[in-house]
This record gives C-alpha cells, sequence and structure tokens, in this order.
RNA sequence: CGGGGUGUAGCUUAGCCUGGUAGAGCGCCUGGUUUGGGACCAGGAGGUCGCGAGUUCGAAUCUCGCCGCCCCGACCA
C-alpha cells in the first residue's frame, strides 16, 4: 500500500503546450513523464511502476518461449560497427560516446558509439562461446535502454532518442529451425501483447536496414500512428505499407500487341506526367512511364513505374544496395543525356548505360501497351513504346506503392488502409551477420555452418504511450489492469477521520492479499480535486470512503471503465473487494 | 537535413502590429470560511521577457545572428 500523500503524483490541469496528441498530454498530466530535452524523458514513480509492469510481461513471456535473459554494454566500440553489414546506414543515427570530445579516431570517426540495437555485439559473443550444433538452439534477449539520435523525436515516449526496448536474438543451425524460433517469438509477442491489453496485430513487413528473408511489425491501430497497414478483411491479409502488394498485374498478362514502330515526337517545356495527360498531347498517366534515377552506393541505377505510380522507396531495399537516394539533376543528365522530365529506357537512347548498376522495372508496367516515355532528349518524348520489345530492362521487381482499394493479392477484394503505431518488430535475419562476424558451428559431419539468426523488438516504453493512445477518455487513462500502475485506488475523502483511515487499510489489505497493489489517496484535497486526478491516472479499481458514506454503513466500488457505481455495505467490503480483484485478474 | 511555427513566473498565456515602469489564470506560501466532481475571501512570494549583438534618449516589442522547442517530410521500437 502507498499513501498519495508520502508518493509523488504530479498532477496537471493544463496540458503542457509542446504536447499535441492525446497520450503524450496525458503522460504529462497524469505525473508519469517530465521532459528533459528533446526525446529525452525522466520516468516519475508512476510512469515507473508501468515501465516495470510491461518489462515483467514481456520478460515472463520470452522466458516460457524459450528466450535467456542476459545484459549488453550500451558503449560500443564503433570499430565493432565498421566491421558489420550495416556502418553505412546506421552510423547517422547513433550517438558518438568519445572518452575525449574530439575523439581519437578524428573528427569524422569515433571511437565509442552508443548502442541502437546490439547485433553487432551479440554475433561476436556467439561466435566466441558457441562453436557446436549441440549448443543450438539459443535466443538471448534483454530489456535494456537504446540510444538513436533520432532526426525528429516525436509524440514524447513515441519516438525517443532514448528508449526500453527489449531485443531478442535467436540462432538455429538451419532455415527449418531458425522459422521454428521466428513463429516461437511471434506466439511469445502475441501473448505479451494480450497479457499487457493492448490491441497489437501482427503485418508483413519491410526488413529495411536490418535485411533479412522476411519480417512482420507489431502495429497498434492508431490514428497517430506512423505507418500505414493495408490490409482485407476477407483474406487476412495485413502488411505495412511500405511492403504491401496488390493484385493489380495479372500472373498470365500477355504483353499488349505493338501497333506500330516506336516514334520520337516533340514535347517542348513538358517535364511532367501531368503535362502529357493534358491536351494536345492527352496520354493518361497509366499509358506513360516513370523514369527514375537512383543513386546506389555511389553508382546511378533507373527505377520504371507507371505514370500513375508511386515509387514505394522501402522497396528499393530489395534491390541489394547499402544505400541508396534519388539522383541530382547534376548526376543525371551527363547519364541519361536529359534533363528529368525528358528520361526514358528505351533501347539505344541512354546516353551513358554502362555507367548505370541496372534499370529496375515495376511489374505494372507490363499493363502499359503502346505508351509513352523520354526519349533522353530534352523536349522529345517516344510513342509506342512497348515494355519487351523497346526496354533494356535488367530485372522487374515490386516497387510500387500500393494504394486502398487495390484488389487484395490473396483475395481479390478491395484492400483498406489505416494507420497504426509500431511496437514491436521480428526478422528473420538469415546469416547476413553470422557470416560476416564468422559465427559459425560445426554439425556432426565436422562441417562449419555460418548460424541462421533472428532478431526481435517490443519498444516497451512505446507500448507504454500506445497503451495509453488506444485506452483513455476525455478524463484520462484507463489502464488495463496488468499494465496499471496500481489495481485499486482507495480514495479517501476524509482522511482526519480516524475510522475512514482504518477502513482504508483494511480494504488495501483485503486487496493486497487478493493479488492487486493499492494506492490510497489520503491528501487533504477537496473530493472533487481526489476525483478529477482518480480519474486521470486512471487506476482500473476505485474505491471511495466518505464520511456520507460512512454514515449509512456503505463504500462505493467503481471501475474506471465503467460508469456505474455500486455502493457497498462496510460489514461485505473486504469480501466484495477481494472478489472484484480476483475477478479482474483473471479476466486479464 | 529541408519547409513552417514558436520562445514572457513551475504550468497555460495576454502584451509585440503601432517602442515608454511586465499583466492575468492555474499552481505555491499565510490566515479565515468551506468540504461528494478541479471551492471562496483576504494577503503574499515568484520574471536576466531563450541567448548575443545592433537601432534608439528608451527594446518583451524593431533589425541581424545563434540556441531551444513544436509541427510537416525522409528514418525507426
Amino acid at each position: 500500500m502507498k499513501l498519495w500523500s508520502q508518493f509523488f503524483i504530479p498532477t496537471l490541469k493544463e496540458s503542457p503546450s509542446d504536447a499535441e496528441i492525446a497520450s503524450h498530454k496525458l503522460l504529462i498530466r497524469a505525473g508519469l513523464v517530465r521532459k528533459l530535452g528533446g526525446g529525452l524523458y525522466t520516468y516519475l514513480p508512476l510512469g515507473l511502476r508501468v515501465m516495470q509492469k510491461l518489462t515483467q510481461l514481456c520478460r515472463e513471456e520470452l522466458d516460457r518461449a524459450g528466450g535467456i535473459e542476459l545484459w549488453m554494454p550500451h558503449v560500443h566500440p564503433a570499430e565493432l560497427w565498421e566491421q558489420g553489414p550495416r556502418w553505412a546506414a546506421a552510423r547517422e543515427i547513433m550517438f558518438r560516446a568519445d572518452s575525449a570530445g574530439d575523439g581519437k579516431r578524428g573528427p569524422k570517426d569515433p571511437e565509442f558509439v552508443l548502442g541502437p540495437t546490439h547485433e553487432e555485439v551479440i554475433t561476436p559473443l556467439v561466435r566466441a562461446e558457441i562453436t557446436s550444433y549441440r549448443d543450438l538452439p539459443k535466443n538471448f534477449y534483454q530489456i535494456a535502454t537504446k540510444f538513436r539520435n533520432e532526426i525528429r523525436p516525436r509524440y514524447g515516449l513515441m519516438r525517443a532518442r532514448e528508449f526500453v526496448m527489449m531485443d531478442a536474438y535467436s540462432f538455429d543451425a538451419n532455415d527449418e529451425a531458425s522459422i521454428k524460433s521466428y513463429f516461437a517469438m511471434k506466439t511469445a509477442y502475441e501473448k505479451f501483447f494480450a497479457r499487457v491489453g493492448v490491441t497489437a496485430i501482427a503485418v508483413e513487413a519491410d526488413t529495411g536496414v536490418m535485411g533479412g528473408s522476411f519480417s512482420h511489425e507489431f502495429m497498434v491501430p492508431a490514428e497517430v500512428g506512423d505507418d500505414d497497414v493495408i490490409y482485407c478483411e476477407a483474406s487476412g491479409y495485413a502488411a505495412n505499407r511500405e511492403k504491401a502488394t496488390s493484385g493489380l498485374v495479372p500472373k498470365d498478362l500477355a504483353d499488349a500487341a505493338p501497333v506500330g514502330a516506336t516514334e520520337k515526337f516533340p514535347t517542348p517545356g513538358v517535364v511532367t506526367i501531368a503535362a502529357l495527360e493534358a491536351a494536345p498531347y492527352n496520354v493518361a498517366a497509366d499509358h506513360q512511364f516513370k523514369t527514375l534515377v537512383y543513386v546506389g552506393d555511389g553508382k546511378p541505377f533507373l527505377v520504371i513505374l507507371r505514370g500513375n505510380d508511386e515509387l514505394e522507396e522501402a522497396k528499393l531495399g530489395a534491390l541489394g544496395f547499402g544505400l541508396f537516394r534519388p539522383a541530382t539533376p547534376e548526376e543525371i543528365e551527363p547519364v541519361m543525356g536529359a534533363k528529368p522530365g525528358s528520361l526514358g529506357a528505351v533501347k539505344g537512347t541512354i546516353k551513358d548505360p554502362a555507367a548505370l548498376a541496372g534499370v529496375f522495372a515495376d511489374h505494372a508496367i507490363r499493363l502499359i501497351g503502346n505508351g509513352v516515355t523520354g526519349a533522353n532528349t530534352d523536349g522529345f518524348h517516344f510513342r509506342n513504346v512497348n515494355v519487351a520489345r523497346d526496354l533494356a530492362i535488367t530485372k522487374f521487381g515490386d516497387f510500387r506503392r500500393v494504394r486502398p482499394g487495390e484488389p487484395c493479392p490473396k483475395s481479390g477484394q478491395p484492400l483498406q488502409s489505416r494507420r497504426g503505431i509500431e511496437v514491436g518488430h521480428i526478422f528473420k535475419l538469415g546469416t547476413k551477420y553470422s557470416e560476416k562476424f564468422a559465427a559459425v558451428y560445426m554439425d556432426d559431419q565436422k562441417q562449419n555452418h555460418p548460424m541462421v539468426m533472428g532478431c526481435y523488438g517490443i519498444g516497451i516504453s512505446r507500448t507504454l504511450q500506445a497503451v495509453i493512445e488506444q485506452s483513455h477518455d476525455n478524463d484520462g487513462i484507463i489502464w488495463p489492469w496488468n499494465a496499471a500502475p496500481f489495481q485499486v485506488l482507495i480514495c479517501v475523502l476524509d482522511p482526519q477521520l480516524p475510522e475512514a483511515m482504518d477502513l482504508a487499510r483494511k480494504l488495501a489489505a483485503a486487496a493486497e492479499s487478493a493479488g492487486a497493489e493499492v494506492l490510497v489517496d489520503d491528501r487533504a484535497e477537496r473530493p472533487g480535486v481526489k476525483f478529477k486526478d482518480a480519474d486521470l491516472i486512471g487506476i482500473p479499481l476505485r474505491l471511495t470512503i466518505g464520511g456520507k458514506g460512512l454514515k449509512e454503513g456503505v463504500i462505493e466500488l467503481k471501475w474506471r471503465a465503467q460508469k456505474d457505481i455500486a455502493k457497498v455495505p462496510v460489514a461485505e467490503a473486504e469480501a466484495r473487494v477481494a472478489a472484484a480483484v480476483r475477478e479482474a485478474a483473471a479476466k486479464a
């Protein structure tokens, strides 16, 4: 039992001006956190208790799934990252942690970095310690602080520079075993989020800079989320928009018959899809080829899309470049022979085709028959362009952004879209890291093989905020039972009455022996203040002991999530409270 | 990093356009009256107006630079 007067819950009537979304405002108003700087937060006692709840639930589910907890350093030698496969991409978000201000290794090369995640630490450890198939599989995890110098911290704990994350790493002897580990983790995640009391759905996801073969994200549906989830209720298909595909292009699509030879025609001043759609050209966007130039690891490459499609940049990750970005106009002209707006990939028209790392085309361009594309001469386009006959394509792939309403790749029904907060991510990594760090094991035939890895993350502090975002009303937070900092709040309206505080202690003891944690509001405040604060901090079960009720011989029992108040005779109160606690705990 | 905004007491803010002694509400302290949904009265403490230059007799207010924070984009748990 905690007495409010001896605890620290600094509630606020008004929201600080820098909070935009409900959960961020409530985090601060309910006294859970305070900001130190952009993306940096102190966890006040109440917030810390929630964090500890989530941490413990996570630990229990991972242990049950065979996870082995350890603790890794947060200061990493930068050299370790240089040896890893993603230094170029990762260093942009890493804080440097040099021992001297200027660093030993020159102004550009940090000596130490703060860990944003731990593949680069766990893999060398496993390499050194695990060498036999007899010691596999293993799944190590930690729940610890992570540091990422986010370009734009946002929404309180939602995207912070320092945050708490569970990160796990599985090591298996082969692909089949690794997939088993992967799905065991998926199940553990589902149990974790269910126990927390938050709705998080698994969706197919892009692997991003992490690399690997496949991946799921766990999304809490919320308007304020950073990600778009594309889904189909009929088939159950759900994917991050970055990864989502649609059934737009039939598998057996036959190329349209060419109506004639390609023909160059003048288009002075026309450099946009829209301008070609307009008179006098009147070429529908879906009959145009859109030619984009990117630079991957220093070498330009082309991406060809339908004119009415958008590039889904994340999908370029499948091409295998370490870093890629849009090319600048200055980079484009020497290679292509024209400025952006007149570009195309018709055979023989590219000025310096040898400079290109490839021409990558979205499948959907196969829907275009006799289309229009730039001629790589400023002010000219080609018409009657056909994919198979006229374009030099290195490779087809899925590069376009899916739009809601397109057919689901499984059911053919229209796809839908909604926003989500990413609270967890699981990756089947493969051997990308184990090969790089030589984490190999010997099999029973004395053969060495790289271990097959998976890696897994849950944003614990982000989940905390996602719970609030998903579970609140105008008055405050509504904590699910298992995430609540306390499960029972006893409001003593007249704490100066000895019999009131005596009863509060008895009820607290009853609730505690039934398994709840109890906060007693014994402050010398007016009832209105106590009720407002009670609603704000959102403890699931509220008991009210007031002078009036005591005269009638009753206390009140109210669930935060419900409106109605039950009056309970004092004589039955202890038993009723204990029963309510047991019932709620059983349901949670 | 690009675009937009903003910075006045612990919190929310007025004042800035049109330069002239810095105001309010909440919170805090003292006393009193209150006591079942953020009470009332009286008194009080609390400000280098983000920092630095400049213009001016005089700058919270005008100009320039810097910094912090917030929002939109790229990145992520």
